[in-house]
RNA sequence: GGGCGCUUAGCUCAGCUGGGAGAGCACCUGCCUUACAAGCAGGGGGUCACAGGUUCGAGCCCUGUAGCGCCCACCA
């Protein structure tokens, strides 16, 4: 056994050296094991674009606790890690890392070039992240690690872009897609960000063709005129009833439009007229549809003007909006200008405004898909942990629309498709055919994009444990247990997971949903690079220690909701790894080599069956906080025992044996002390991994072989809560020994009585509990700093010159002769008579109400009624103190 | 336009199924007491946003109001 820990807490001391031995012994890997239960976690795949910010380490260290709670309740735990390629957000830092040292675009190196940079990349910045994790102390299994472009997971994408294809939900149509003109790809719904920004409304006159006034119409976007194919009013509106049929003149333009009736106009808003744009908006497209109208394109991909603007090809479009505007302002078309808020959309990666754009395109038919995923949120197949955040999955999926799912991008998975340049069939199949099966040409070529990332990300769950193969894991491991995520991304991943799980392998990925919320920085704002107000979770780990970290994000949250980052916890949390280092520490320094295998209860003294019942109700309370996913109140409870029942009672009430001559007490005492400890241990090992494991070492009757993992604390005994370890008398009898002790050493403090001065104390007990304050004395004495105790149920004992306290059942007396401050004596005594008073009042209050006495449970009237009894015993008690010294200061 | 969250001590936040308002930090007092000054002991501080309601009883449940924040949305 080694000797001792070190003097002083440094967590760089040891934390390394711990997490080497963990993954080098193999600590972390999960076997199936037919004996035990599994128990699963695939990791939230963080992207290879860069390095693990807070977010990351808080939903990390959440999802470490769990798998390390699990593996100390016996499961075989496997937390799965991997990354995830993020197709576009790591091809838009690789692209700019060859400008910026080649001075390169990627058409320059070409596909096959540029890939191979990515994948240096990916090397290089894969590795930057998995560091980061060790750093954390997550406990995954590294030898199961994927990524989600390795070969495995790149099969399982083709697999179920297949099947969908075959079963005719993924088609490639010509519509409406979101269109980002900086990064020259399509994007899905999901990832275009909405946002308000000023704008107006500008009200131009487009006259009849046949020479009469026309009609205005309002538009935020003029430069889109050059697309517009028909002026839309309402059926219903009289104002427009005879320019129907009729055509009006694209102003400037000179192009004839026809003016059609649709019920998509809304006759209260703007001049009621709307003018139809199908190839640059949503609305415009499906009125487009109805009538059979063109859909004319004027804008590029990237956001110039194309021909179809005239003089203004090639302008940017907001360029050309400026210009275009003045022309018509100048040529009298211009009727108004309102200022206005104008919904934008932008490119959640570059934050580019969005262009609607027509095109062609792959998607996911999502309807037939959702309904399943939807019923088991509903049926409780899918739980999402705080309830609450089932409504956003839920309202997702309900008003979900097809899933564009093609990039015009090279780093990614690409589509599965091969067209025919003979006869122009699409081949889709999962591996590279030889011939069209339409036509059998071998004059094929596959198609040029990529897949959206979360086509990917959608498949993790299970791609990861061998999908599409019946392995042995997904037998074992699947469906997971629980997914941790922040609720910003449960509809990019969560639902397109639920419904990808559902419709490959039929059950849910995963039972649970645990949603958390943001980090945000000590103001509350959100950690944005821009802002330059991120706070690099190493960093923090070298200052204060990952379990400091760990310990400081775990228990500072509410299930969902956002935290903030604030220095002071982190120091608390570092102070409190100190506390126990130290406890520990003192432990050991009273440790000998050979402690009994066991001890029989009749040795046991009352703090130590106080201890046990108080860790015995902490391992029942933290147990079932953690089965509800509620780890802050777990921490919180461990952090307690450890601190104020642990180091603050236990061990100071043990050292009068620790210290005294009696050789069976001291190893009674000694077996306790460590007994204890080694439970503490195992219960904030979750939080605090590495200091944890690090004393666990040290404590007798732990004999750690470095290349077995079943001699870490990593895959020790959760202690489970046993009511044969429950001592109330006994517990009950320390804790008035304890409220004696407050109350003597609070009389010191109000008397300033240098600590150090010896004090006498009265004990005047109630009617049969003298037997159980004397069992108390030895505590008392110590813990109180008293030369001696008088224990006595005559009040003729007590000496004029005292200071009193009352506590449930006894009262306390300290003589102070020459320092006998009345003055204080009364003050104390008037606020206690007055706190007292209040106590009864209400209980009074509560029992002479017939509704309570009648409605109220009788456990809860009976608990009342006692309180009764105590609280007026104890106001007599202090009534009758005070008359003395108001007598004795002449009042 | 929908939906959600928050409002409790000076600050940051806990308060589980309704039954005597809590923690950390900060503050005040006294202590280098042989594990720990990253500490020990004692203490002060709250009309639980507001208004109604249900209940014997409301920080907690219901309705409404206000302020702050977030998410979603095809209003020209």
């Amino acid at each position: 056994m080694k000797k001792n820990l070190s003097k002083t807490y440094d967590p760089k001391d040891f934390e390394d050296r711990i997490y080497e031995m963990w993954e080098t012994s193999g600590a972390f890997h999960a076997e199936r094991d037919p004996e035990k239960k599994p128990f699963t976690i695939v990791m939230p795949p963080p992207n290879i674009t860069g390095q693990l910010h807070m977010g990351h380490a808080l939903d990390q260290t959440l999802q470490d606790v769990l798998t390390r709670f699990r593996r100390l309740q016996g499961y075989s735990a496997l937390w799965l890690p991997g990354s995830d390629h993020a197709s576009i957000a790591t091809e838009v830092k690789v692209v700019n890392r060859i400008r910026e040292e080649e001075g390169k675009e990627k058409e320059d190196l070409g596909r096959e070039e540029f890939l191979r940079r990515a994948w240096k990349w990916k090397e290089e910045f894969g590795g930057k992240i998995t560091k980061q994790c060790r750093k954390l102390g997550d406990s995954c299994d590294w030898e199961r690690e994927r990524f989600t472009m390795d070969e495995g997971c790149s099969r399982a994408v083709n697999h179920f872009f297949v099947g969908l294809y075959e079963k005719g939900l993924i088609y490639r149509g010509n519509r409406l897609i979101n269109w980002c003109p900086q990064c020259g790809t399509s994007l899905s719904d999901a990832e275009v960000e909405h946002e308000d920004k000023n704008g107006f409304y500008w009200y131009f006159r487009y006259p009849a063709a046949d020479g009469g006034d026309g009609i205005v119409v309002a538009t935020s976007r003029p430069e889109t005129m050059f697309g517009d194919v028909a002026i839309a009013v309402s059926p219903e509106d009289e104002r427009y009833t005879d320019m129907v049929g009729k055509t009006v003149v694209l102003p400037l333009v000179g192009r004839e439009i026809p003016v059609i009736a649709d019920p998509y106009p809304d006759p209260e808003k703007g001049t009621g007229a709307v003018k139809i744009t199908p190839a640059h908006d949503e609305n415009d497209f499906m009125v487009g549809q109805r009538h059979g109208l063109e859909n004319l394109c004027c804008i590029n991909e990237d956001a110039t003007m194309n021909a179809l603007a005239g003089e203004y090809e090639g302008m940017d479009r907001y360029e050309c909006r400026k210009a275009w505007v003045k022309a018509l302002e100048e040529a009298g078309y211009l009727v108004k200008i309102e200022e206005m808020v104008i919904p934008v959309g932008e490119c959640y990666r570059c934050h580019t405004v969005v262009e609607p754009m027509l095109s062609d395109q792959w998607f996911v038919s999502m309807e037939q898909l959702a309904k399943p995923a939807i019923e088991a949120a509903k049926d409780g197949r899918l739980k999402h942990v705080p309830e609450r955040f089932e409504k956003t999955y839920l309202r997702w999926l309900e008003e979900i629309r097809d899933w564009c799912i093609s990039r015009q991008l090279w780093w990614g998975h690409r589509i599965p498709a091969w067209y025919c340049e003979d006869c122009g069939e699409v081949n889709v199949s999962e591996s590279t055919p030889e011939r069209c099966s339409k036509c059998g040409s071998t004059r094929l070529h596959q198609d040029e994009d990529v897949l959206d990332t979360w086509f990917s990300s959608a498949l993790w769950p299970f791609s990861t444990l061998g999908w599409p193969d019946e392995t042995e894991d997904m037998k074992y491991f699947y469906p997971t247990d629980v997914l941790v995520t922040g609720y910003d991304i449960i509809f990019f991943w969560v639902v397109r997971m639920v419904f990808s799980a559902l419709e490959t392998t039929g059950e849910v990925p995963f039972h649970d949903v645990y949603v958390h919320g943001l980090v945000r920085d000590a103001q509350g704002r959100k950690m944005s690079k821009s802002l330059g107000n991120g706070i690099d979770p190493l960093e923090v780990i070298e200052q204060y220690g990952a379990d400091a970290l760990r310990f400081m994000l775990t228990t500072g949250i509410t299930p969902g909701n956002d935290m903030r980052f604030k220095t002071d916890r982190l120091e608390a949390s570092r102070n409190f790894a100190n506390k126990l280092w130290n406890a520990s520490r003192f432990v050991l320094m009273n440790m000998e080599d050979e402690l009994p295998e066991n001890i029989s209860e009749d040795m046991l003294r009352d703090e130590d069956k106080w201890i046990l019942s108080r860790v015995n109700d902490a391992a029942g309370y933290i147990t079932q906080a953690m089965d509800k996913y509620d780890l802050a109140l777990a921490g919180q409870r461990v952090y307690d025992l450890i601190w104020n029942e642990y180091c603050d009672w236990y061990i100071e009430l043990v050292k009068g044996r620790l210290y005294g001559d009696d050789e069976a007490e001291k190893q009674t005492a000694r077996f306790v002390l460590v007994s204890v400890l080694k439970d503490i241990l195992i219960m904030l090992h979750p939080f605090m991994p590495f200091i944890t494991e690090e004393i666990w070492g040290y404590l007798p009757g732990n004999e750690i072989r470095e290349d077995d993992p079943d001699t870490f604390l990593i895959r020790a005994h959760w202690p489970e809560q046993d009511e044969t370890k429950n001592y109330p008398e006994e517990a009950a009898r320390l804790e008035m020994a304890m409220a004696i002790i407050r109350s003597i050493r609070n009389i010191r403090a109000e008397a300033e009585a240098a600590p150090s001065r010896k004090l006498h104390g009265i004990i005047l007990c109630s009617e049969g509990k003298e037997d159980i304050a004397k069992a108390g004395e030895r505590y008392i004495r110590t813990l109180a700093n008293l030369s001696g105790i008088t224990f006595t149920t005559d009040k003729a004992d007590v000496p004029e010159e005292v200071m009193s306290a009352v506590v449930d059942g006894a009262e306390v007396f300290i003589p102070l002769d020459d320092l006998m401050d009345y003055e204080a004596e009364l003050a104390r005594l008037r606020k206690e008579k007055k706190r007292l008073e209040g106590e009864v009042k209400r209980v009074d209050g509560k029992l002479g109400n017939p509704g309570f006495t009648g409605k109220a449970p009788a456990k809860v009237v009976e608990e009342e009624r006692a309180k009764k009894v105590r609280y007026e015993e104890m106001l007599a008690k202090v009534t009758e103190r005070l008359q003395i010294v108001e007598k004795k200061v002449g009042r």
